[in-house]
RNA sequence: GCCCUUGUAGCUCAGUUGGCAGAGCACUUCCUUGGUAAGGAAGAGGUCACCGGUUCGAUCCCGGUCAAGGGCUCCA
């Protein structure tokens, strides 16, 4: 790549021009023929800063395609500079703290064998496969040497080499998971990067030298499979993440930090709200007063708003012979999330992982007419599925939840109205609790499928339709439906912009067929129904965990499981806080006296901590008065408030379940 | 299930190079009767996750089991 720029008599032809993009705003340059990326940036430094700066551009996109800065421009292009700032720019960035951390590696333990090393959505990683675990030592080992290579400012250089050479010079270096990347590429030539003494396969782009890196931080150290297949062996996978300067970073590690003080593990020991115990079994949920509390709010209003849209209740077991899950299916498609058969009087019996078959069987109890349809069971049901041992995690991965689950039964020409109203008050019911934006994702028939063309075709339209009516924007997920029909995933987005996976609409043409439903059409023949599958919150123990996070564990006063709390100031009030108490129980609110023999402050502070939205401070002002000294949750204080506008106050606060105050 | 890390009072954590275990908060009692995020004192509380081994002696060393955490794989 050196001699590009040598000399042609004609002037007109060692000139291209050159469209620089920087951020919208676009300006034509004339260059010389082979004018690189580097040197087009100092020209073009006046108006983009110093090109070392922390967040200056580090890379570029040549009609789209990204490059190192020092390539050499040979034909008219249109040039982007890639900063930290676009999400590009930060894998670029980030593809080459994993270079650092490998070289780090490589000079620290040579004998490590170097495996993949991608960006991620956070940071990056780097797989490598060493005689002993590194320890949270090494890490920090690692981190210095890292500071060493980037303080050393070397220049980072793309090669390439045809594939054969390059099998062979990773063969020599002892580096066989490059050499088998390089095999299954199956390309003429690779590419590889030099930093000093530190060679690595690579695509690139990268920074131009190792001194453009910022701060870089190592973070932890986990087990990971090579090329994610468990047959395969077990790396260590070092994570860390990368910012132009310590600040950003230090702003990064303080989110993670805030993060972690809202883990709905942590909050649900401190505030009471649920706990799992050894002694029960991993994965199984205790919901505490609090918590049950919380639960019982959804769960009302859940019931109500699904009342509203036309459903029917129904119950159903938590057991049932191992033959219905024969015929449903499950035994075949489902048996390794299955707990396995219990035996009952020489009969199999199985822990219900699902809901849908029992649904199906009390269509089936009568004969439907078309004139019946649609029906809607919906059902809190309690269901049981085997998950492994690792997969568990606080109440996000569970053994035994409750979904909030219903089946509709409809004519083939109603499928559509009813996704939409099924859309409806999935938006409804998310958004009471602060969830506006979703992910929505339409997954289409995958390559093993049940049922006819006609009806999948029928079913994905009448999804996207309904999505489309419904003013949902939605991505494909081509081929990633489940084998017996498409399906719409919607994920929350939280505060953080974490995305969730909560509800779930699924079309069924399996099931129907398995257990033969029927409806007496207009015809007086016998059709097949359709079936649809949906959730709206997935699962409640799931759901519960997100909002604990999302809120933070400042619960909304709807939902507050102690709404209010009154805290008079010495034992003299305790009379008057007794009947305020009463009057706010009379309005069926939450509400909690404070009698300890200790001070106001004190109370405040442990009410403040349990995050309850009002403490009502009854002293012998207010009770000469009959008023109380409101303080909220937010630390806004209201002072001499009569008691009937507090009670108004609160009352029409939960009748409109406003937001969380926190 | 796999890799790594962890398991000491209800909670958060010290600690012992192997010699009958400690703090703060919480709890109980007493004093204090208070004005918007911690008043004071005393007391009670632990087979140091469980099982086994080494040892005169194990909470500590070794092995196993269970559970939790961070990941991988899988998913509501």
């Amino acid at each position: 790549m050196s001699s590009t720029r040598q000399g042609s008599s004609d002037h007109a032809q060692d000139q291209i021009s050159i469209t620089l993009n920087d951020h919208g705003a676009t300006q034509t340059l004339t260059c010389p023929r082979g004018i690189t990326g580097t040197d087009l940036l100092s020209r073009a430094a006046g108006k983009t800063g110093t090109p070392s700066a922390p967040f200056a551009p580090f890379a570029m996109k040549v009609n789209g395609e990204l490059k190192d800065l020092p390539t050499p421009l040979i034909q008219n292009a249109t040039v982007e500079w890639l900063t930290f700032d676009s999400p590009e720019g930060k894998e670029v960035y980030r593809h080459s703290s994993a270079h650092l951390l490998a070289q780090a590696v490589k000079r620290l333990f040579p004998g490590a064998k170097l495996a993949i090393g991608p960006p991620i959505e956070e940071g990056f990683y780097y797989d490598i496969d060493y005689e002993r675990p590194f320890t949270p030592d090494d890490l920090a080992k690692l981190e210095a040497a890292i500071n060493d290579v980037i303080q050393a400012d070397l220049p980072i250089t793309r090669h390439e080499l045809p594939s054969a050479k390059a099998v062979e010079f990773f063969t020599q270096r002892q580096e066989p998971y490059k050499v088998e990347l390089i095999r299954d590429f199956q390309v003429p030539t690779v590419s590889y990067y030099e930093q000093g003494d530190f060679i690595d396969l690579c695509e690139g782009p990268h920074l131009p030298s190792t001194g453009r890196m910022g701060a870089i931080k190592l973070l932890s150290v986990a087990g990971a499979y090579w090329r994610g297949d468990e047959k395969k062996p077990m790396l260590q996978r070092i994570y860390g993440t990368s910012f132009p300067t310590a600040d950003a970073l230090q702003a990064h590690l303080t989110r993670l930090e805030q993060l972690k003080q809202r883990d709905h593990r942590k909050l649900g020991r401190e505030l009471d709200l649920f706990s799992i115990q050894e002694t029960i079994g991993p994965g199984l949920i205790l919901w505490h007063p609090k918590g049950a509390a919380i639960r019982q709010q959804i769960e009302a209003f859940w019931k109500r708003l699904h009342e509203e849209h036309g459903y029917q209740f129904v119950y159903t077991p938590h057991v049932a012979r191992l033959d219905l899950w024969k015929t449903s299916g499950h035994v075949d498609f489902y048996r390794e999330n299955m707990f396995p058969p219990m035996e009952i009087e020489g009969a199999d019996y199985e822990l219900k992982p699902m809901n849908c078959p029992f649904h199906l069987l009390i269509y089936q109890s009568h004969l439907r007419s078309y004139r019946d349809l649609p029906i809607r069971f919906a059902e809190l049901g309690t269901v049981y599925r085997f998950e492994r041992s690792g997969v568990l995690h606080g109440l996000l991965r569970v053994r035994g939840f409750t979904q909030d689950d219903a089946h509709i039964f409809c004519r083939p020409d109603q499928v559509e109205e009813e996704i939409s109203r099924v859309l409806e008050l999935t938006t409804t019911l998310l958004g009471a609790f602060g969830f506006h934006d979703y992910d929505i994702y339409l997954s289409t028939r995958p390559e093993h499928y049940v049922g006819t063309l006609e009806h999948w075709e029928a079913a994905t339209s009448a999804l996207s339709t309904a999505l489309t009516r419904r003013r949902l924007a939605y991505q494909i997920d081509p081929g990633e439906g489940v084998f017996y029909g498409p399906k719409i995933d919607i994920k929350v987005k939280d505060l953080f912009g974490r995305a969730w996976q909560c509800a779930t609409v699924q079309v069924d043409f399996n099931l129907p067929e398995r257990f033969t439903l029927a409806y007496r059409g207009e015809d007086s023949r016998e059709h097949a129904p359709i079936m649809i599958h949906r959730a709206l919150m997935g699962s409640l123990e799931r759901f519960f965990g997100i909002l604990i996070e999302h809120y933070g564990g400042a619960f909304p006063t709807w939902l507050a499981p102690v709404q209010a709390m009154v805290i008079p100031i010495s034992e003299a009030q305790a009379a008057y806080a007794e009947s305020i108490a009463e009057r706010l129980r009379a309005r069926q609110i939450r509400v909690e006296i404070d009698r300890r023999n200790e001070k106001m402050g004190l109370k405040i502070r442990e009410a403040q901590l349990q995050k309850i939205p009002y403490m009502i401070v009854v002293g012998g002002r207010e009770q000469e008065q009959q008023t109380v000294s409101l303080r909220l949750r937010s630390g806004e204080q209201i002072a001499a408030l009569s008691v009937d506008a507090l009670l108004d106050r609160l009352s029409r606060e939960i009748a409109e379940r406003g937001p969380s105050t926190a």
